[in-house]
DNA sequence: TATACCCGGGACATAAAACGTCCATCATTT
DNA sequence: AAATGATGGACGTTTTATGTCCCGGGTATA
């Protein structure tokens, strides 16, 4: 209950100092040494920190003049308010930290530039899936630039992004597309119109692709001799940023009403994750692909920021195979599914 | 409940990120005038934020950033997000500088160097009490430098600030002394007994000064002879800190069993406050002083710091009468007697 | 339609802060 | 008594923040 609070208190802070944790964290673990050390000096601690000796240095100053820490000739040590100060903030530190300890292992773990975690458990609680959405907006708001071409998947939690964006001087030269052709799945969660809403929301502008599921292999050719067509494909391809889902791969194929036969091969294979039409098995080899148009996987390697988000406890595994296919720049995750995606490394 | 949480988190924050506090105000208010402003260009609002072009430049650049505003030929607004986020902010600024606030209207009605505010109300909870306490003691260590002499007096509120020094090695060399002579109080809040409990505390050094009360004329004056005596009296006469608490000048005369006639006395010529053994009416006018030895008010002028400490509603307009007197330096009190003394400029 | 005004943003020299590095001096321990 | 390890001062260098000016472009007004 007061953690919610805490949390949300610090969220609020975050927009306006992002660097607020950075700073907290740091003096913090500076205090805390100090406490275990009981007495130390100044080039121990730094190195035990791993910091240079004058950064430390100002650090300690700050510290001493807030009267959170002693000198003398022997070395430094905590004051009274400085015990006091540090057991305060434990709580607000664990918390804060926890995910962020979080996000590091991942990030180690599979070589990503950047993983965020929300708090919470998206399969549970909408509030986490919220919370997912405002992240995975703030993500791309974060590496989208001037006149991007954004390829953005279907999904409720693609849908949930959608929801948190706002009109941007930054994405108003923007084009959403969605990264593949139609699906079988419900209209409001389909890419096409994620990638319109997307549009609507930002003041960008869009362009959609309509390709029906299961069709014939002549009319297929056919359709995608379609100069409209055609041209959207190819801005799809020459996208910058894609934004995409990940899903369990039996529920996605029940979703999409894949027919028994691909279903029982899926199983054989051991498919595990589906994201952007392409099914994975455990160590992230593509086992099955979706029968439409759009983006490649091939496309993928040229693309320059690849930003999956997807949360939910039961999503954890699926979500560790398509980060060791080894394509993604950016995951944004629940916690809860960040600690399944722990278990797999 | 939820505003418990937020004030211990906002005063972790300001123990240990201060300069992020007045960066996080600074941005708020950049934000809050846009909001008002509707539309508005960057000249115009610098001059009216009293901010230089070139830094509120800086700061709208970063909140632009953030998505917080938008910018385009006409001027500056702020977006969608940026008003969430005010909304959301403002408790936290007015929980977390409304206090500020009041330290700032109060400094300068009375042209004070510093004041500062706790929050809460002494008279009924007894955590206000013991912030007041806390923030007295910070106070003192602020303004004491190596081998200071620091005057005491006595009472509940100099008891707890008392409480809450530490050994410190910059009062390592300090000599604590009391005000004035004795008083009739109980002996854990004498001001001798503060001065020894101070010095104890802090690793400082102590001396007494032991004067009773009611004492006859022939007695007095040889008392005041002995060198001992003498030597503590120039003691405290030179001491360049005076700590001090402020009372209700009835409750305090009663405490002190002053006899019946000089209470008359006392009442007749509107006696308000006493500090230090001098009582104060409304306007600041010295009205009375208790018989006894020690720092008199021409002493004061020489005194470097004279910090005031006292706080609770019941207090307020004494206080007020004290500042008017126009001898102190710094002021401690609480929120309950600050909106007392707000209303008796 | 012409004009005066205010806008954001680019540019750049300069002031200020942060940082890396070295050293003098002091207390404590061996 | 020497050696170790501590703080705090000093100083040159690098990075950042700031003051200032100007430009091209919208906008409201005459």
């Amino acid at each position: 209950m007061s953690v919610v609070i805490m949390r949300e208190i610090l969220d609020i802070q975050k927009q306006l100092l992002p660097d607020l944790m950075d700073v907290m964290k740091k003096r913090y673990s500076i205090l805390q040494h100090i406490l275990v050390s009981g007495v130390v000096g100044r080039r121990t601690l730094a190195s035990s920190l791993d910091m240079t000796e004058r950064v430390l240095r100002g650090e300690v100053d700050f510290l001493k003049e807030q009267g959170l820490l002693e000198t003398d000739a022997s070395g430094m040590k905590i004051s009274e308010s400085g015990r006091r100060l540090l057991e305060a903030m434990e709580p607000i530190i664990k918390m804060a930290f926890g995910l962020t300890d979080l996000e590091e292992s991942i990030r180690k773990a599979f070589q990503i530039s950047q993983v965020i975690v929300v708090p919470g458990d998206s399969d549970t609680s909408t509030f986490a899936k919220k919370e997912l959405g405002r992240a995975g907006a703030a993500a791309l708001r974060k590496y989208v630039s001037k006149d991007d071409i954004i390829a953005v998947t279907g999904g409720s939690t693609m849908a949930q992004i959608a929801n948190n964006l706002a009109i941007s001087s930054k994405m108003k030269g923007s084009w959403f597309v969605p990264a593949r052709g139609g699906l079988g799945e419900s209209v409001d969660m389909q890419a096409n119109t994620i990638a319109s809403i997307m549009a609507k929301k930002t003041g960008g502008k869009y362009r959609l692709l309509h390709v029906p599921d299961h069709l014939g292999e002549e009319a297929y050719q056919s359709l995608i001799q379609d100069p409209q067509i055609q041209e959207v494909v190819n801005a799809v391809r020459s996208c910058r940023i894609v934004v995409h889902g990940i899903g369990d791969a039996m529920v996605m194929a029940r979703r999409r009403k894949v027919d028994a036969e691909t279903t029982r091969t899926l199983q054989a294979d051991g498919a595990l994750a589906e994201a952007f039409g392409y099914y994975f098995d455990r160590q992230g080899n593509v086992v099955h692909k979706m029968p439409t148009v759009g983006l490649r996987l091939e496309d993928l390697q040229r693309v320059e920021v690849v930003i999956g988000v997807a949360g939910g406890k039961s999503k954890g595994e699926a979500i560790a195979s398509v980060l060791r296919h080894g394509q993604e720049d950016v995951l944004v995750t629940d916690e809860a599914a960040a600690l399944e995606i722990m278990k797999h490394v």
